[in-house]
DNA sequence: CCGACGCTACTACAAGTGTCGAAGGGCGCA
DNA sequence: TGCGCCCTTCGACACTTGTAGTAGCGTCGG
C-alpha cells in the first residue's frame, strides 16, 4: 500500500480530521497545495479504490475515513525505503542518520533524548 | 533527485562497480529481475539525461558512471520520506523507528550499539 | 575487404500520477 | 413548486515509470 506524494497530503488531512467532506478535505489542503476541488475530489475517490479510505454518502455528500492508521502507513513507507535504498536492513537506516553529517545538532538533541526513553523503556 | 524503485537497483549495481558497460550492469540485474537487456539500457540512458549517471563512449560502448553518490541519494530519499511521511521533522522518524513494536530483538540490539557508538562520538 | 554480431538509438505502449473541466442530478430555499 | 447551487460522475490530457522490440551502424574476425 504505497501512498505517493499527493496522496500523503491527503491522507494527512484526514487523520487529522474524519470523516470529512470532500470540500472540507479540500479546504484543508487548498492553501499549501492550490488543488482545484476536482482535483482533491478524483483523488479522494482514487484513494478509496485503493482501499486506503472508505466513503459513506450522507444525503448527497460523501465523507472519507482512512482505512489504515498513519502509523501503519509510516510504517510501510519506511519499509518500502529501506528495501530500496538500505539494502533491505532497518539498521542501515539507523547507521545512515547517525552518521549523517547533515544532521543538525537540535536533532542530535532529538535523537539523544528518545534514545534516553528508550533506554528507560527498555532497561526495566 | 528521486528515484524510482527500478532505478535504485541500477545504480545500487552501479555503486557497488563502475564504470560498467551496460551489458555489465544487465549481468548483474538480471538474475534478480528478469528484466531484458534493452530495458537496462533504457532505463540507464534515462538516468543520465536525469544528471545521476554520466556515460562516456569507449570504442562503441558506452561505460556508465555515477554522479552522485550513494550516501547522497539515500539523504535524499530519507529527506522526501520524512518531508511526506513525518511533517518534515526526521526526529518524527526517529522516533515511529524506536516506537515500533514490529522493531525487531536483533534491530534493537544494532541500534543500541549504534547510540554506544554514537554517545562515544558526541562525548569528547 | 566483407559479413556477422553486438551495441546504440528510436519508438511504443500500458499503467499510474497530477490536474482539471464539463455536464448532470438532487436538496433546499424562496 | 421551481430554480439555483453544489456535489458527484466522467472523461481528458500530459508526464513518468516499467518494459521491451526493431532497425541500423560500426567493429572485429576471417
Amino acid at each position: 500500500m504505497q501512498l505517493s506524494e499527493a496522496e500523503w497530503k491527503l491522507m494527512q488531512a484526514l487523520w487529522r480530521s474524519s470523516p470529512a467532506s470532500a470540500r472540507e478535505v479540500h479546504g484543508a489542503v487548498a492553501a499549501a497545495t492550490g488543488w482545484a476541488y476536482t482535483t482533491v475530489k478524483t483523488m479522494l475517490d482514487r484513494l478509496v479504490e485503493k482501499g486506503v479510505l472508505r466513503s459513506k454518502m450522507r444525503s448527497n455528500q460523501a465523507f472519507y475515513t482512512p482505512t489504515v492508521s498513519q502509523e501503519a502507513a509510516r510504517s510501510s513507507a519506511v519499509q518500502a525505503l529501506v528495501a530500496r535504498a538500505f539494502d533491505g536492513k532497518l539498521g542501515g537506516l539507523f547507521a545512515h542518520m547517525t552518521d549523517d553529517d547533515a544532521l543538525s545538532a537540535k536533532e542530535r538533541a532529538e535523537l539523544e533524548a528518545l534514545l534516553a526513553k528508550l533506554e528507560k523503556k527498555a532497561k526495566p
